[in-house]
DNA sequence: TTATATGGTTACAAATAGTAAGTTAATTAA
DNA sequence: TTAATTAACTTACTATTTGTAACCATATAA
């Protein structure tokens, strides 16, 4: 007997975790490189960031272009799928800059 | 050096994880007992729900009602800010909706 | 007498997440 | 010439969080 995932859990599932929500702050303002979301997110680290981005990747949130500069240059940037999450994000931030001292 | 969280992060915390989207979820319909949140959300167990239920009290999205009941009655409602994160949820179903199979 | 219901708690195992260091290869600084 | 730096990660290890299963008191119903 499967459960069918309703649509605020399936939702979950595709971003991801704490970090993904974070990442995509940061990439609505423009895409990125690995280590400049590195710098940016307060408090990620190498592995959970990797893991973040391989999981938004593979969810098709974001893409993942290598530069063979050297050394080597990889940009994040959002897809459609991404971008139109947006709102959700917009949403949080307004509830949190009015509740999250309450 | 403390890192000042950002508003979205600031948000996060106070929602606190997975299970609590789906907890407010089903408290946006109406207010609910123990038993009964453990039986609509599938997958939680007894101490998870109870850990959400706890740090949802403690931040001021739901509050806990006990009624002197033999067996005792225990119900859990939202507060004004737990309604307003409705819109949150709102905009994360929509999104699910239209990208959730993409 | 056994089962069911309430709202949880407890002990333990499993899974996840975080920390610190290392990797390759080229470029720059002393 | 040697060391440090940068890029984008990976690896090994530990710590924390999560999940699983059983249990608790009390009372009513079958």
């Amino acid at each position: 007997m499967e459960a069918i995932p309703c649509t605020i859990e399936k939702a979950l599932n595709i971003i991801g975790n704490k970090w993904s929500f974070l990442v995509l702050k940061e990439l609505y303002v423009d895409k990125r490189r690995f280590n400049e979301l590195l710098r940016a997110i307060n408090g990620i680290s190498p592995n959970a960031l990797t893991t973040t981005l391989k999981h938004l990747e593979k969810n098709n949130i974001v893409t993942r272009t290598v530069f063979p500069t050297v050394p080597v240059t990889v940009e994040y940037e959002l897809t459609e799928k991404g971008i139109a999450f947006h709102k959700v994000l917009k949403e949080m931030k307004k509830w949190g800059a009015e509740w999250g001292d309450k």
